[in-house]
Order: C-alpha cells, then structure tokens, then sequence
DNA sequence: ACAAAAGTGTTGATGTTACACCCATGT
DNA sequence: ACATGGGTGTAACATCAACACTTTTGT
C-alpha cells in the first residue's frame, strides 16, 4: 500500500501578505521574527501547513493567531518553492493574501509578535522572496479588482466614496477622477447611502455609504462569465 | 541548524489540466492511470516534486514527458490539500493548467501512456478531486482570456477568425457574433492578415492571420494596470 | 443559379472623459 | 466671506450590439 514510499517529502508553509486599508492609505502587515532562523528580521507572518489542515486553513489559523481575526477573505497568490529558497531544509511556500479593514485590527495588538502596519511603499528589508510575494500578491490582487469589487474586503461598514477612491489610486498607483467614479459607482446599486456623514476630512463633509450585500454577491457569482474586454484598443 | 525539524513533512505533486484546441473546439488531454493506486482510471497528468526542481519547473517536466512539448505556457491554478484527499499519505497537489495547440501534440502519441483528447463537456469520470482542479482551470482561464488575450497560446501559428471566434465559445461557453468579434480583434493591431486562406471550412475561404507578437507582449505587460470594468451595471 | 460561410456598413444606444459649476460648512 | 473638499450637469467623444447587406466560390 505504500505506493509513494520512494517520493521525496517536504515542508509546506504558508505566507500571509496582510494587506490593511485605514480610510487613507493602503499598507501591508509586517513581523518582525521573533525566532530563528533570521531573528529579528522584518518578514511575513507565516508558519507550517499541520497534518489535520489544508493550506488554506492553515493561513487562517496564521492570520487568526497575528490578528485575532476570522472570516477575513484570503487566497493563494502564488508559489514560492525554488529548492534553495531556505538555507535550513527545503520549504515550498504558499503565498497567501488577506484583506482587512485595519480598524478591526488595532486594538488586538499582539504581544507575542512585533508587528508594523507599513504603507505599501515603504516596505522595510525583507527575508527570502518576500519582496516577491508582496509583488504577486499585489498583481492578483489588480486583477481580481478589475473583474469584480473585491476592494469593498477592505473597507469598514461604513465607508465614504473619497475612501473608496482613495483605496483605489493606492491599488493601481493612479489618479482618479473621484466624480465620474462615484457617479460610476452609484449607478451600480452597490453601494447605498446612508443618512450620516463624515466631517473629519472635509468641511461639507461626505456621505456615509454601505455595501448592498446582495448586489455584491450577484457580482462574486458572475464574474467569470464576463467576456473579454482588453483593452484591445489603445 | 535544525530549526524546523518538528515541522511535519508531506509530498508536494502537481498535476496538469492540459487544454488543447484543435481549431474547432476545445479540449482536455486526459490519462489512463497504468499504475496504482487507481490504476485503469482516468487521471489528470501528475508527478511529485522532486529535491531539485521547483513546482513549475516540476510542471514542465510532467508535461513534456507526456507530451514531448516544452515552453508550453503554464500556470498554477489551485492548491488542494486537503488531509484525507488520498487515501495512501499526505499529499498536497498544485494544480497547473497549460495551454497547447493539439497540432503539436498529434504525431507525438505517447506508448507510456494511454492519453486521449476529451472535449471539456465529456468528461469521463476523474479520480480524486481532479474534476475540481478542471473546474478552477476552467474559472481561472477566463478571468485570465478576460483581461488579456491568452488564449492565443492555443492557436496554431496560422489561424482564422472564425478559429478564433470558435475558441473564445468554447471557452465562454456561450455565442458571439463573428462579425463584430473580427472587427474589435482587427481593430487591435493584434493580429496581422496573411495572404493565404483556409478553404476547407467555406467556400469563400477565410484568410489565415498571426499573432502580431510585439503587440502581444505589450498587452501582457500592461494588462496589470487594467482599471475595473466591472460591469458595473447590468 | 444557389447555398453557405466570410466579411462590410450603418445605426441607435450606451458608456466614458473632461471639466464647468454649484453645494455645504468651519473658520 | 471665502476656502475647501463634495458632488451634479453636460457636451464631445468612443465603443458596442444588432442586423441588413455584399462578397466569394463550390456544387
């Protein structure tokens, strides 16, 4: 019965690239390691798949046990296993990204791990292909937010339209024009406005909205079916 | 040194969703296990990752042994491990999908193994969860042909419209209207008309086109930077 | 001559972009 | 009263979807 006895087994880990969105600036969540090998280090959170866990369960058992969360959107973003990736055994990674609204994250603050919200730009040194995860996860993360409103994971409940703007320029690194994308959006139904406003940031002060969670789902569902768009022009 | 030596180990596979358009329709490149466990069943192409390799390259490997192809365009497309998925040990599978124009394949007809085409909508039975991993090919195919044009890698290096508009049907499962279709694909530069036809099919004879390769290369670099579309409406 | 598939022209509807301008409010 | 960001109106332009119609050629 020990029809794979002879195949070479490894050690599978998973990495979770945190990305947070505080209502301004979009940023990532960073340990510093704790633990050999590379104490002390800025890094991702991460951590073995266990023999009762699949990978994905194993990334929300490592995100659960930095941020306290659950139920937070995750997916793999890519495969790190390049046989000298690590000096000490030979580890694949599973690159994980999760999405949260880092308002439900602040008052956890775990003693066990030094960890760092950085904006996306200024990232400090990282270990291993780190810096590689980052990028895929940053990649697949543009291009499931060009399908459907995956971005909407980031934000809190209540949200303004200058926020949702704001997450998307951080996103695609561009400018956007917040009235035709409001308007956009508005028309969409996704979104439904609230009586309440936000007069932090301006002095009009700008309208609360909240996600239309059936609307939502309809686009989750529907998304693969759309056809090609590309941009064939231009 | 051993800083990992608790970590539990398991075996890493991949295994192949390999799609193929014969200029017709679209198709799965399927195999008959001729060794346990599941012998005699009808399999996706799968190997496990050796010490000195990585999974992509992994992959490659598994492809070319079937197929004798290589530089085939490949991608992961799902991670499934769970802990009980087989029965004879811990094994975590990469699911990859690649995209190859069965012309190449033809002539190539493996001994080893007992391969044959199916069109996607015959499927025989899988073992395992490979009929899962066909699913997540299938979803992750179109996000991807919906953004850029990828499933160029399936065409021949001649091809005609109607080809093409017959591939992006059977890969969206659904009609288009040919006559449009051609118009937005000529419009793009993407493609260059020869001066040959393929009268088999018509009367007329439809020309045969190529890929305008430099045009395709800045499609696939720019298509990451593709702002959402989402259909907002409808 | 006719059938059948390839391909062109046209049109109204729909979407996008750019930007002028109005709105609400704290100082 | 005025500066500031929030938001609406609008006109020019690009794109899309639908479909009538023309082209080519084997039988």
């Amino acid at each position: 019965m020990d029809f794979y006895k002879n195949e070479p087994s490894l050690l599978l880990a998973v990495d979770c690239i945190i990305f947070g969105f505080n209502g301004e600036s979009l940023e990532i969540l960073l340990i510093k390691r704790g633990f050999e090998p590379e104490r002390n280090k800025w890094s991702l959170m991460g951590g073995f798949v266990q023999p009762d866990e699949n990978p994905q369960q194993a990334a929300s058992r490592i995100l659960k046990k930095l941020t306290g969360l659950e139920d937070v959107y995750m997916e793999d973003c890519g495969i790190f296993g390049d046989p000298d990736r690590e000096k000490y055994g030979r580890v694949v990674s599973i690159a994980h990204f999760a999405l949260i609204d880092t308002h439900q994250y602040q008052h956890i603050i775990s003693e066990e791990f030094e960890a760092r919200w950085f904006p996306l730009k200024e990232q400090p040194e990282l270990i291993f292909d780190h810096p590689q995860m980052i990028e895929k996860a940053k990649q697949k993360l543009r291009m499931k937010a060009a399908l459907y409103p995956i971005l909407f994971e980031l934000l809190p409940e209540k949200f303004t339209i200058p926020q949702i703007v704001a997450l998307y320029e951080g996103v695609y690194d561009t400018e956007l024009d917040t009235r035709n994308f409001s308007r956009k959006l508005l028309s969409s139904e996704l979104i439904i406005k609230l009586k309440e406003k936000d007069k932090e940031n301006s002095k009009k002060g700008a309208f609360y909205f909240r996600l239309n969670k059936d609307i939502y789902k309809e686009k989750i569902m529907s998304f693969l079916s759309y056809l090609p768009s590309w941009s064939l022009n231009g």
